[in-house]
DNA sequence: CGACCAATTGAATTGATTCAAGGTCCGTGG
DNA sequence: CCACGGACCTTGAATCAATTCAATTGGTCG
């Protein structure tokens, strides 16, 4: 019972403001329509084989691995601008899944020699942050890790100030390697010495950038 | 105070034993000297341009990231036949240091084609790798992440049972993201279950495979 | 308004760490 | 050859950060 449609129609010409690596790829690719996925729906799913890359045009996306049990564990959480779908293997290792409404629009390589040169850096990138996220969740500790996680929002936001969390405290937590109670108590830990302020569930205002850095490392 | 020296004089073929993925991009590059680092050294080090690929030629090959403060992740160890090197940005955002006595082949671009097809390929395979590693940072417990070690040790060494350990406990711990004291007693642990069966302090000796699997996962 | 889901908060538990004390291995020098 | 020193590893006991379990609050939608 799929919800999934399509916006295929008209086609508008390809998310904007990609990040610059993004961008390169984006150019190289024929342009092609956007789907609409509603919230939690599988984009991709381990095991199913691999095939275009994605360019998310809204919304925010989930890159999950499972453990044979069912822990969960996000990998990535992809913003508007931003490609995903890339795997070594020819089956997906991880799940690919809508967090909140998003908007994705496929790339079929245009055939340039170009392509694979744009899609290295990508996957260098990922790889980059894999290794990143690998040492927060190896070496530090939840209020670290929250504070490195909330940096990394704003950052790539760009917001200077408030910070939107357009994914729940459960998809935090899988990212974070820790529970969502957890993810609660750090939340309130930095609201009780004022460093963020809570305006709504899903929008942090950052109140002190500083004590944040601090945190992260 | 480099004690670092280099083979150069003969420069026998590359590796022949390399991986699949890994052969391709040998294969497509340059012939160059070995060189030599014994245990500890520094092969490249955070902040430095990134250079060339490498090639392992013998030994062991750690990649570290630390914090500002000092705490130590390790994001991988490669072995001979393996290519390490590539990062994202212009930067080593990582150490790259000898576990032991390693030899190591720089990989110079041919300047053909085929090169950076090659070298996504193994940059997708390091990125699967990372968030595998992820995964067992963020959600698994001690046991389970050196029962995951321990199989993907065995698997590339493809040794049936006995598993070289060339790195010490406190490299395994950072690896896994523990103490060097915890790693000693999932070992303990292991022993006690007839699971595993210390043959030498760096030599493991698996002897219930299952058992090993089950744990991982 | 009531039902439901997400988020918060509290109390008890636990897995891993920290701190501390031995034990083992190995190279060096008497 | 054996004693000594140092680095690494193992083991134990106490501590602590995060989890688990449980109860409550908050927000949203029919």
């Amino acid at each position: 019972m799929l919800i999934q449609t399509k916006i295929s129609a008209s086609s508008p010409a390809p998310h904007l403001t990609c990040l610059p690596e993004a961008a390169a790829v984006v150019q190289q690719a024929l342009p092609c329509p956007v789907s609409f996925y509603a919230r939690d729906q599988v984009i991709y799913a381990q095991g199913e084989a691999v095939g275009p890359l994605y360019l998310v045009e809204f919304g925010t996306v989930r890159i999950v691995r499972l453990t044979a049990d069912g822990r969960r564990q996000i990998n990535a959480f992809h913003f508007a601008g931003e490609v995903f779908g890339f795997e070594a293997s020819a089956e997906h290792q991880c799940y690919a899944e809508s967090v909140d409404g998003v908007g994705i629009r496929v790339l079929r390589p245009s055939g340039g020699q170009g392509f694979g040169v744009q899609a290295l850096q990508l996957a260098l990138k990922a790889m980059e942050r894999a290794q990143h996220h690998a040492l927060m969740l190896g070496r530090m500790n939840a209020t670290e890790r929250f504070a490195a996680f909330l940096l990394d929002l704003a950052q790539r936001q760009d917001s200077d100030r408030v910070v939107g969390l357009p994914m729940q405290r459960n998809d935090i937590a899988d990212y974070l390697g820790l529970t969502f109670e957890t993810v609660s108590r750090v939340l309130r830990h930095f609201k009780d010495r004022h460093i963020i302020r809570l305006a709504a569930v899903d929008e942090i205002e950052v109140m002190n950038f500083d004590a944040l850095e601090d945190c992260a490392g």
